[in-house]
DNA sequence: AATAAAGTTGACGTTAACGTAATCTAGAAG
DNA sequence: CTTCTAGATTACGTTAACGTCAACTTTATT
């Protein structure tokens, strides 16, 4: 079972980047591949760090925090219980941060679907019938 | 029932932000303030389209795609049944990319919860007891 | 042996979103 | 009348997150 290892070239089609991206993020620590001579070889690991850092990405989070993030992550637990207590006071901050996030979006959405009712309404005064049709071609 | 008038010292201290980035966002359309003279005077409608904007900014939206909601918002609703769906398709894909976020959000989410889950039982296998305290300690 | 394909390291370029500094103006206060 | 103070304009500076290009190496292919 040993585990696939991946070339830049591999990895980065599989998110749809571009190995300049790889190099970037590692120059930043967020993954640290080993080599093989020259050439980065990624493992699984990597694969799955780089993964939580393109949805960290995605949902407008810095690099440099999706590296703190990352580095929670790390499946080398600290041993030292003050350490540990750290960790859980940094998890306590990220995640209220992160809900705010939610709330943020969830009012922008909110803001959203009130935008849209204004928008049926006065499209159904226009055209009396036709809504229910109009409403199916749009959902889907 | 004069609608309030803000300056923009008023307007920049209210939302923690510099005059610079209202006149920045102004440049890039988000909001269109009257003048008395040189001097800029935002009306209650741009206060509240600052609050949408800092929210998309929150949220980790670039400003033009800000500037598009703003635009979808704009009270002067287009009277062209066309126009309307139009705006009722861009909305159901900027709505995606929103749930797309949520999404996002809610996973990385529950990876810091597993990653908390693990802390905790780091802690609790060194220290016994204590735990419930611990926990006490960290919820706010 | 020569060429192509993929990877490496610099190093400079680019875009977004402001920060910052200089200079100028209009109104308020002493 | 001078002196703040707040605001305006112009313009250059800055940071993050890569893009792009040049020059070189290694491996695979014809």
């Amino acid at each position: 079972m040993t585990h696939p290892l991946f070339s830049i070239g591999d990895l980065a089609a599989f998110f749809a980047i571009t190995p300049r991206t790889l190099r970037f993020y590692e120059s930043k620590g967020l993954i640290k591949p080993k080599r093989q001579g020259l050439n980065r070889v990624y493992s699984e690991k990597d694969k799955l760090c780089l993964e939580l850092a393109l949805r960290g990405k995605r949902i407008g989070l810095p690099l440099d925090e999706i590296k703190e993030i990352l580095e929670m992550y790390d499946p080398k637990q600290p041993d030292d219980p003050r350490q540990i207590l750290f960790l859980l006071q940094k998890l306590q901050i990220k995640r209220k941060e992160l809900i705010n996030k939610f709330s943020d979006l969830a009012e922008t959405l909110n803001a959203m679907d009130m935008i849209e009712a204004r928008a049926l309404t006065a499209l159904s005064k226009r055209s009396g019938r036709k809504t229910a049709q109009i409403n199916l071609d749009l959902d889907q």
